[in-house]
DNA sequence: ATGCGGACCTGTTAGC
DNA sequence: TGCTAACAGGTCCGCA
């Protein structure tokens, strides 16, 4: 679920219900995430009043008066808003009541996402700071990415993965991106022109803003909380296709393993 | 500075 | 059918 297009659909369905309610009560049955809950989750959360929920990344902010509550997903994690209580299910590890009676809860059976609370200018914390542009805003550029690569000999996919580099392109808007661009994932950062540049950025932008508009589906029935299946599925060209043939020529779509990541291409059209 | 591999976890699926 | 191994949408950290 939480790629960046999740991540700003759970922003989006979660804002309304949260933004300018104060927090009555935060319930923690797991501190075991990524790192443990802290206790000032517990101590200073309650009572304070939630302002503008932003997104970082893959990263949720949540300021309040007090401090701000970072949420991560992880790889398995959601974050729902419940209107009445429901009897928590496995992995729901935190709850946090609203003055709304609306209820935010985490859930993350692979506990790979992380709670976590700062005090000050959020962008400073260190999980923050040094992380690259935002791939939909202006200042990701070609030749942003064109001057960052030079000399690199990473593979294109891993430079783009980076989140140093750029922030949200994950393992399967990465192949897919590239795929639309026409680079092979292997060819080295360093050794990509300033033009082919220019359609990578085009293409992970198209590609993210996309997916994005295809989570406002996954967005209406939100607060009911069901499950969101594979609703951009069918668009994916490369992503979960090896073997498959290439939608544009035909050839069979070739499969190899990137710093442990599946990664999908098409020999005859990405080089 | 860069690049690589390991680590953190559970759930699902492929393969024997 | 049942057991085991591999793999999964992330990303930080430590080491070479």
């Amino acid at each position: 679920m939480p790629e960046l297009p999740e991540v700003e659909t759970t922003r989006c369905g979660v804002a309304p219900y949260a933004e300018g309610y104060r927090v009555e009560k935060v319930v923690v049955r797991d501190r075991r995430l990524r790192w443990p809950v802290p206790m000032e989750l517990d101590t200073q959360l309650p009572g304070s009043t939630i302002g503008e929920i932003q997104r970082r990344g893959k990263y949720l902010l949540f300021a309040t008066d007090t401090g701000t509550l970072i949420v991560h997903l992880g790889m398995s994690g959601s974050l729902r808003v419940l209107t009445e209580a429901q009897q928590p299910a496995r992995h729901d590890h935190v709850d946090i009541v609203l003055s709304n009676n609306c209820l935010l809860r985490y859930n993350d059976p692979r506990r790979f996402g992380c709670m976590l609370w700062t005090l000050g200018d959020p962008s400073e914390h260190s999980l923050l700071s040094h992380l690259g542009p935002e791939p939909l805003l202006e200042d990701f550029t070609a030749n942003y990415l064109h001057q960052r690569s030079r000399g690199r000999k990473a593979s294109i996919k891993t430079f783009i993965m980076d989140s140093q580099v750029v922030v949200g392109v994950g393992n399967i808007y990465a192949n897919e991106a590239l795929y639309r661009a026409g680079i092979s994932p292997l060819r080295a950062a360093g050794r990509i022109s300033l033009q082919r540049y220019e359609l990578l950025v085009a293409a992970i932008k198209s590609v993210l803003g996309s997916a994005i508009k295809q989570g406002g589906t996954t967005l209406r029935d939100f607060v009911g909380g069901d499950g969101q299946p594979g609703y951009f599925k069918q668009q994916l060209a490369v992503y979960d296709r090896g073997g498959q043939p290439c939608r544009s020529c035909g050839r069979e779509l070739r499969e190899v393993r990137l710093g442990q990541r599946s990664t999908v291409y098409c020999t005859v059209c990405q080089r």
